[in-house]
DNA sequence: TCTATTTGTGTGACTGCTCCCTCCG
DNA sequence: GCGGAGGGAGCAGTCACACAAATAG
């Protein structure tokens, strides 16, 4: 990529106008990138494309905005602010150039900072870097893993507030539907074993929630996973500080998910040869796209979570690469012996044919859910029939608690548009206090002035 | 000097509610 | 033409993520 560039004062600024010179050979960002900012030199196939995106503002050096502020208290409020009392530290890693730092905040740098006279600061030791950053976050898990689930839940009192954030960390229904979407079924499950399980965490996880979290809260604390972390609650570690993403209906926890790497050693490699097979087209398991943060280099792009139907697409696609490909799906089970979602479409429509609609609410009730458990529990899944027949239970069940309403993704934003101002149904800007007192004194100062 | 990591910045997505428009009987 | 149903537009604030600059080793 060549761009033309301001080169000054040791930084570069680029123009408006980016030139950006497609390159079959050379590996720049926007060869492989998935962002969506609405860069035309990403939607353009051109050679030469333009760039709408605004110029950067020239960033800040880390603690630079802290220190500002800190600056400028301590200059307006030498009292309570003083810089005299402040402990100095030499830990801080100064910065290669010192010169550009403030000499005042120098001595505000972090960490333990302490201020004698700022009760309402909080005195908290800043760490750059966390040795463990989910260790709070695991001890808010053994103190859930009282919490009830399933058909448990209380929702009232306090233990509702405890099971709160777990049920926004443990997203079931989301993992389900992703899995949908990935072509994994939770029965199936994209299983491994060993040291390869570290990246595989928490579809593991998915595998191993859903009906059975009562066994899990209550005994799995301890489980080790194979890999690095033996905690294992892997959605809530992808992220330390992640949106509340919540199941605004359904009873999620009805959905019969079946521990398979527990009940099933063989699996291991079954799982193994059944990835080898990996195809975009076949029913094979293929590795799924969790939405992990990227790093630096954008290598782990993020998965776009898309639109509420598209499990029912992947569903009914499922269910036609098997009614149309036969021979193909034949082929994959005789040589991979893998796990694979078998569905046989007029066995599905004649097992549901004495269950009306599935489209009706009428079954919507948590005992059907529960009977379904039920009966997976009695389905010897060790055999090929088990299989097929939880297969088609999870498939009927699915389907039966199929959301067509509106879901919440981030249950956070839908508070704070509850929370937020309406005018005529549309947002408006909350008052800001500031700026009324300023109007209030302009105001006053006008009618001062007037008289 | 180079590579890896950290971190600040920019931007699209998302959220609920009401109004307005289109379609249909 | 009228009325109901259905759906899109639009608003502000927040979050998640990609990107790039700065820093560490």
């Amino acid at each position: 990529m060549s761009s033309p560039c301001i080169s000054g004062g040791g930084r570069t600024y680029g123009f408006d106008l980016e030139i950006v010179k497609s390159s079959s050979t050379s590996s720049t960002r926007t060869s492989h990138t998935s962002s969506p900012s609405s860069t035309l030199s990403e939607s353009s196939n051109s050679p030469l494309a333009i760039s709408t995106r605004k110029p950067r503002t020239p960033r800040k050096r880390p603690n630079q905005t802290y220190n500002e502020a800190a600056a400028l208290l301590s200059t307006a409020y030498p009292n309570i602010f003083s810089t005299k009392h402040l402990t100095k530290s030499s830990k801080v890693t100064k910065p290669r150039d010192n010169s550009l730092l403030l000499d005042q905040s120098s001595d505000l740098l972090l960490p333990y900072r302490v201020f004698d006279n700022s009760g309402f600061l909080i005195h908290q030791p800043i760490q750059r870097k966390p040795s463990f950053g989910n260790e709070s976050k695991f001890a808010n898990f053994t103190d859930k893993s009282s919490c009830q689930s399933s058909g448990e839940v209380d929702f009232h009192g306090n233990s509702m507030e405890l099971c709160d954030g777990l049920d926004e960390d443990f997203d079931a229904e989301s993992i389900l539907d992703e899995e949908f979407e990935e072509g994994i079924d939770s029965i199936m499950g994209h299983l491994s074993v060993g040291n390869e399980m570290v990246d595989d965490v928490p579809n593991a996880i998915s595998s191993s929630f859903g009906g059975q979290m009562n066994s899990w809260y209550g005994n799995s604390m301890g489980y080790n996973f194979g890999g690095k972390s033996q905690y294992g609650h892997g959605i809530a570690m992808r992220r330390g500080v992640t949106a509340l993403r919540h199941v605004d209906e359904g009873n999620w926890w009805n959905f019969p998910i079946v521990d398979m790497l527990q009940i099933s050693p063989r699996l291991a490699t079954a799982t193994a040869t059944a990835n080898s097979n990996s195809g975009p087209e076949c029913n094979s398991i293929p590795k799924p796209k969790l939405k992990v943060k990227s790093n630096s280099r954008g290598e782990k792009k993020k998965k776009k979570m898309e639109k509420v139907e598209r499990p029912a697409v992947m569903e009914e696609k499922n269910v036609k690469l098997t009614e149309e490909n036969p021979i193909r799906e034949n082929s994959i089970s005789q040589s991979s012996q893998g796990l694979i979602l078998k569905l046989n479409y007029d066995h599905v429509l004649s097992e549901w044919s004495d269950r009306g609609s599935p489209f009706s609410d009428e079954s919507m009730g948590c005992s059907e859910g529960n009977d379904v458990s039920a009966r997976l529990a009695q389905i010897d899944l060790f055999s090929e029939n088990g299989m097929r027949e939880a297969s088609v239970l999870r498939y009927k069940e699915k389907r039966r608690t199929r959301l067509f309403s509106k879901k919440i993704r981030y249950q956070v934003r839908k508070l704070n548009a509850d929370q937020r101002p309406r005018m005529k149904g549309r947002f408006v800007r909350r008052p800001d206090p500031s700026t009324s007192r300023d109007e209030q004194e302009k105001k006053k100062k006008t009618t001062t002035f007037k008289l």
